[in-house]
DNA sequence: AGACCTTATGACAAGGGTGTCATTTGAAAT
DNA sequence: ATTTCAAATGACACCCTTGTCATAAGGTCT
């Protein structure tokens, strides 16, 4: 919630804003983010940020609520994917998709990493808010125990949790390592060890 | 490596200042503790700080050593069971000790939760320093794998590391919880699904 | 041109943190 | 008692950050 006066910015500046915004934010945790680095960057005093917006925070709502507008596009074009996969492929698809993706969008995905770093209370408010993207896929699964392909004693949400907390770390790994291959091919094999942990006990049987 | 000056300190001057460390460090991240809360808390004058340690590194890293002579007395007790045990059997052993540990010792566990959130270059060297006591469960693992119990196309390396992953936010969460048993029991769950995902193929067979 | 409203601007106060250093204090040794 | 060395101490200089506010600058409308 910037102020009016912020929206009535001319285009360019606010992008100058916004940009300078997601460089500092994707530098470095929300607590440790300077207004004072912010400011300097976007090239405007001081005193016309708090013009804009009300402090750090509504800024980082800000920007985050701009990141989610383009996030959406690219997590659509995965889930909207006809239905006729079961999970296991999406994800496995979903892979390279996301570190190609990660390449491209080096900024906004440490901005998310740096989100699940700084446990401040405001940030797990934040993320909280922020956790509605993920019905498509819980939906997926879902589908998926119906069928028996997967697990029936562990509700989707967990494996979704799961699946956060494996790739969270490796994402980071990815960015700082040199072999950036060996990377993949790391949470290549955590996700083969999650299908085959996933995968409906044969004693179970699929039967509904 | 504090001064000589501080390892000649009496006794009680010396944990109160350990104390007052380990609760700083506890309480935020190594880039966010702050030196002037911990003399103030220790009731020692600043300039004495700076007379025993070079600097917050290096009382971080004293206080880590101490920890860690701690800690291997707990560690040993678990990895040093006869070794008739395989991996799952000790680390499904160990999850109602590891919680017990965390229950008793919550500002030494905090630390570590810290460590792994703060990722500055001093924390990632610190932390690969430190990593010698995963020596005795990759030798288990590493057994097993002979066995034919644990699939080989995984290091035992890589497996730790999957493990951590999975463990610390949960450990985190288990703090900040109001439903203890129910943490407990998601953490259970991801073993279950770890260890069936761990499980040799059966057409690979045991055989070397 | 004057009045009026919006926006821009940077100096300022306040607060927190760090590392240093000249000086005082203490205790042991001669 | 005096000397001497180790330890204690807190004021000081410096850095960075935040939020505010009085003042300057720009437009627009009459």
């Amino acid at each position: 919630m910037p102020t009016e006066t912020f929206y009535r910015l001319p285009a360019a500046k606010k992008q100058r804003i916004f940009q300078a915004a997601v460089g500092e934010f994707a530098r470095c945790r929300f607590s440790e983010a300077s207004i004072n680095q912010i400011v300097k960057q976007a090239a405007i005093p001081r005193g016309s940020f708090y013009q804009y917006f009300a402090g750090k925070e509504d800024l980082y709502l800000y920007v985050l609520q701009e990141i989610s507008k383009e996030k959406l596009k690219v997590y659509s074009s995965f889930t909207a994917a006809d239905s006729s996969q079961g999970f296991f492929d999406v994800l496995e698809q979903a892979i390279p998709a996301i570190f190609v993706w990660a390449d491209d969008n080096e900024e906004y995905n440490m901005i998310g990493l740096r989100m699940v770093q700084d446990n401040s209370d405001f940030m797990r408010e934040t993320i909280s808010k922020m956790s509605g993207s993920k019905g498509a896929m819980t939906a997926i699964i879902e589908e998926d125990q119906k069928k028996g392909k997967i697990r029936q004693d562990v509700e989707a949400e967990t494996i979704l949790e799961l699946i956060q907390n494996l790739t969270g770390p490796l994402i980071q790994e990815y960015y700082s390592s040199k072999n950036q291959k060996a990377v993949i091919d790391k949470i290549k094999l955590y996700f083969d060890i999650l299908f085959r942990g996933l995968q409906a006990k044969q004693e179970e049987g699929g039967r509904t």
